[in-house]
RNA sequence: UGGGCUAUCGCCAAGCGGUAAGGCACAGGACUUUGACUCCUGCAUUCGUUGGUUCGAAUCCAACUAGCCCAGCCA
């Protein structure tokens, strides 16, 4: 008795302990360790492209374990190479980090910030006898690095004097020298199996004016030696990044050791997030751009942190799903549906459902008054009644979906069809009479006849149960709004580039617009990036580009589920 | 090929020597003025493989196998 009792203990709390991911333990344990008094995360994107959905697990995750441990958390551009960095991404990057939810307050850095202070670093290693200038070209530090299965040779430059390498490193800031001729490096190991320990370089010499130090440099720190003291600088205690980076942990370690920062920070390796669907490659999301096949770099369809955010997506979808998919060091590629479920769980309580035709076929009520047109008071939400009603006109040419209706139904169909009863939602209970054609067979309406003792769609009064609930809009006083829905960019099933020709397997229907959608007439006065339940239908959002005011252009945020299969 | 890392349900992912959490997806069913939501139910006798240690292993050891990353003066 006893044993099953503490058996049982345990096991709960094994469930109620929210189970902590291996970054969050390694924390906890330098906290408990005194390793660091505090906690200091950072995002530090190059501001070479587009944040895309890979990036928000970065930065959520960065952002969300400085929040967890009362710590804070920093942006900041790792911006040490000119050639490849523009300032427009910075805005852009800054803004989406900022959108995510990702609060780095006033602690937007630059890299570039402290290159004087890693010039100084590289002082002190070269005077410690850990840094040389050496004049291979990177041709020949090619052949002296030797490969996976050949140790390196040193460089002939490495034995330089301190007094000499100061000499030339101090000309190489003063542009005495060409680009590429002379480099600065690590005097490490050329013969460590690590090949990133074989006397990496350091410091180059670029000619190229940079957006924020202008032409003050002509030497650039290489990422190896700017990243540690960047974090060093920030006082960061727990600088994470991706699994490609783990060779290059000893390097950052050993920077950190011999320009004797104290509490150096400790660098962490996380897998990278892959999201089925989601094409991500810069190489692909320009040549898409660049060929006209989207409109830009925020168009909808794209997997860019700008796109999905115009698309409708929200930041808080974003945060549930990357707690969802936790952190470990196994690469992934997640289900986009999770993150679907993210966004419907979000917006569930929080958008209004409104009606929308996206395919709309003529309802005729033929026992409805000619000219009357009713108001029916329907709740925004019904899951939050404290959202309040809107009057939505009712009248007796209405438009439905045209898929509620068969003129032969299909077994287990219960929308309209002749001789069938079903309710058009917050009005009557309408029974379908038949349908008239056009010369060429093609159904022009759908005709019915309304119970007017079901008004607001209940049928108690009446005591008959009807089983499909169909949304509906009035022809005389609906608007015609543009409704764009969104798939995948790529075919389905095949690879983003065919392997003959490389061309791109790009799906013809990834972008779905339909004109003169009839809705309700409050949708016309819908506000760029405002949200909306089309009831049915999914969720949509304003396209902020491409409306105009009272002409609302729509994109489908994501479908509802269904269960129903024609 | 040298070095580093990874391997638990279709997809993520807990588990840290005591006898496989959870989520997404999926499949049934209940409910329903959204075929939505919600609510039930089902969904790994098994943890890449093979051996070993142990009363007991997904967890420890050994050897395999598979996948990813590294030979930029990119990050």
């Amino acid at each position: 008795m006893a044993d099953i009792d503490m058996k049982n203990g345990t096991k709960e709390e094994k469930i109620e302990k929210e189970s902590k991911n291996f970054i969050e333990m390694a924390i906890e344990k330098d906290l408990a360790e005194g390793v660091y008094d505090h906690v200091q995360t950072r995002f530090p994107p190059e501001p070479n492209g587009f944040l895309h959905i890979g990036h928000a697990k970065a930065i959520l995750l960065n952002a969300g374990l400085a929040k967890k441990y009362g710590g804070k958390f920093n942006l900041r551009f790792d911006d040490t190479n000119p050639t490849k960095e523009r300032a427009e991404f910075m805005e852009a990057i800054a803004g989406d980090v900022k959108w995510l939810g990702a609060d780095y307050e006033d602690r937007l850095f630059y890299a570039s910030d402290y290159f004087q202070k890693m010039y100084e670093c590289a002082i002190l290693l070269i005077k410690k006898g850990k840094a040389y200038v050496c004049d291979l070209s990177q041709e020949e530090f090619k052949e002296y690095k030797g490969d996976w299965n050949t140790p390196g040779k040193n460089s002939p430059y490495r034995d330089r004097s301190v007094e000499e390498n100061l000499k030339l490193f101090e000309e190489m800031k003063e542009g005495k020298y060409a680009d590429g001729s002379k480099v600065l490096r690590a005097k490490i190991d050329m013969t460590s199996p690590n090949v990133n320990l074989r006397d990496p370089a350091i410091y180059r010499i670029m000619r190229a004016s940079h957006y924020n130090t202008g032409d003050t440099w002509c030497i650039y720190p290489a990422y190896d030696f700017a990243h540690p003291i960047e974090d060093a600088i920030e006082h960061v205690t727990h600088s994470i990044c991706t699994l490609e980076f783990e060779d290059h942990r000893p390097l950052y370690d050993w920077v950190l050791r011999e320009c004797e920062f104290p509490n150096p920070p400790r660098q962490i390796e996380f897998a990278k997030m892959y999201i089925t669907h989601a094409v991500t490659g810069k190489r692909y999301i320009k040549k898409l751009v660049e060929t006209g096949v989207v409109d830009g770099w925020d168009d909808p369809r794209l997997m860019t942190i700008s796109a999905l955010r115009r698309r409708g997506f929200t930041p808080e979808a974003f945060q549930q799903f990357i707690e969802m998919v936790g952190v470990s060091k196994a690469t992934s590629s997640v289900d986009f549906a999770m993150l679907e479920a993210c966004l419907r769980d979000d917006l569930k309580p929080k958008a209004p459902r409104m009606m929308a035709i996206l395919d709309p076929i003529k309802l005729i009520i033929d026992n409805y008054p000619e000219d009357q047109v009713e108001y029916m008071d329907i709740a925004y939400n019904p899951d939050r009644p404290e959202l309040g009603t809107r009057q939505v006109p009712f009248a007796k040419e209405l438009y439905i979906e045209r898929e509620d209706f068969m003129e032969e139904p299909v077994k287990k169909y219960f929308r309209m069809f002749p001789g069938n009863e079903v309710r058009l939602m917050s009005a009557y209970y309408v029974t379908c009479t038949g349908v008239e054609k056009d010369e060429n067979g093609n159904i022009i309406a759908v005709h019915g006849t309304y119970d007017p003792q079901t008004r607001g769609g209940d049928g108690t009064a009446v005591g008959r149960k009807v089983k499909g609930t169909i949304h509906w809009v009035a022809a005389p006083t609906c608007k015609k709004v543009t409704v764009r829905l969104i798939e995948d960019l790529i075919e389905e099933g095949k690879d983003v580039y065919n392997e003959e020709d490389g061309t791109m397997n790009l799906n013809e229907h990834s972008l779905i617009t339909l004109k003169e959608c009839p809705v309700e007439p409050e949708l016309a006065e819908a506000k760029a990036q405002d949200r909306f339940q089309f009831v049915r239908n999914g969720y949509f959002c304003v396209d902020n580009k491409l409306s105009a005011p009272g002409e609302p252009v729509f994109n489908r945020i994501v479908s509802l589920k269904t269960s129903f299969k024609l």
